[in-house]
DNA sequence: CGGCAGGTTGACGTGACTCAACATTAGTGG
DNA sequence: CCACTAATGTTGAGTCACGTCAACCTGCCG
């Protein structure tokens, strides 16, 4: 394996104020894996041998429930940890992490975690941040499910992957992954068939272009319109 | 007032392993505060000028919409902390804490949550595992919102109730302080009109008791069977 | 004993799920 | 390079769980 290099966690916001032989130390010890896209980069119960850093590629992280239903609770981007749950007192991945698309990561040992934590205070401090915005995060969706329709919840949900992996296209702003209708309909918990009707209609009112897999938001401000919910309802 | 004893906070968890000394220290630094029932512990938006220990009592913790809407995150029992945000980096509390019956709390002031956690590695490290179990809990929030539908939302919010809050009576188990309908609609995302429903469909098969302000339940077994959706639905 | 918060219950409408058929595109192997 | 197949997506029709609107009851407190 080609030996990994510091800069490649340097800038993150992660790592922020660890000094460079530190950094060289933190990233000796990880491992670096591809990950195709479809394919885990953990499993949900499984033993959490390890936690990962998103380098590049896309992660989704599903919740399967008994019965068989999948609930998305996040999209990793590149730069963010996942797998952290040894972090938060378990043994074990509380969900699945499937690659949207193909994705490199780091891996260290869940071992590491304390001795991380314990070496470098920022790293600490920045992660317990970290697990306080995705504790406001699950609340505010908890609260969006019980409040707003499925309208206004994928109108959200386009939004928030716009704001957070969105390119700038000459035909608007395109989600950089591969995404499909059941995807958006598990991230908002409908079902594909609603997810699909609406992405029709929004295309038909000229405020997004779709595609396989593909979404394009061509006019933000009037989908955060339906968003809030003040939409004339014509 | 009354000075503090370090025994009122000696055998919970967030304190668990450090010495009588410190935690006069620690009480020593505390105020004592009364809440009367319906009155705020601390406000949406407010200032997060200190974090809280329920000693007694129970607190509702609500989050309301621009548009008017109440939305429960959690009921806090004694020994729990509250107000927390704080520590999440967070210069503002995200909801409203209302007492749900009459409480006592202690309350610090914010700037001790740093001392705090440097001086005591078992402070933080039990109050960031607490913060994970939030966590974990707001998720199977977003995926019962996802996948179940209102019946089984509320079973499952009263098991959560008798679990955490409940009561052993000759009646069967009690929800040990005053909850209404509207609140049950509250921590489910469902309307006073369908909890109360579904009460009194509950209680006419003897499932539960329902009262002003109050809920026993009688049969958690079959209360957990329309939790799970495996109902026969007659 | 009046008033009001809390609770119940019916009638009705509808958003969104289900069931179902079909269209389109990507990928695969001959 | 094309035929075949499997994903993915679209769209209609029917149904139902739940919300909305509305009326009324009941126990509690001053």
């Amino acid at each position: 394996m080609a030996s990994l290099d510091r800069s490649l966690i340097a800038g993150l916001s992660v790592f922020e104020g660890i000094a460079a032989a530190d950094l060289d130390r933190i990233i000796g010890q990880a491992r670096s894996i591809r990950v195709a896209r479809d394919q885990r980069v953990f499993e949900q119960e499984q033993e959490a041998h390890s936690f990962f850093l998103l380098l590049d590629g896309h992660v989704r992280v599903v919740k399967s429930t008994p019965d068989g239903h999948e609930v998305t609770v996040r999209y990793i981007s590149p730069g963010e940890l996942l797998g952290i749950a040894s972090a938060l007192g378990r043994t074990t991945y509380p969900a699945n992490a499937i690659a949207a698309a193909d994705c490199v990561v780091l891996a260290w040992p869940s071992q590491l975690w304390l001795t991380f934590s314990a070496s470098f205070p920022s790293f600490s401090a920045n992660t317990y941040k970290a697990v306080g915005s995705r504790l406001q995060d699950a609340h505010s969706r908890v609260v969006e499910m019980s409040t707003e329709q499925v309208e206004q919840r994928v109108a959200h949900a386009l939004l928030k992957l716009i704001k957070q992996s969105g390119k700038k296209t000459e035909e608007g702003i395109l989600i950089d992954f591969p995404i499909s209708r059941q995807d958006v309909a598990e991230m908002t918990g409908t079902t594909l068939h609603t997810a699909s009707r609406l992405l029709s209609a929004w295309e038909d009112q000229g405020l997004v272009k779709g595609g396989r897999q593909k979404i394009v938001v061509v006019e933000p401000h009037r989908l955060l319109v339906i968003a809030e919910g003040r939409t004339s309802k014509s």
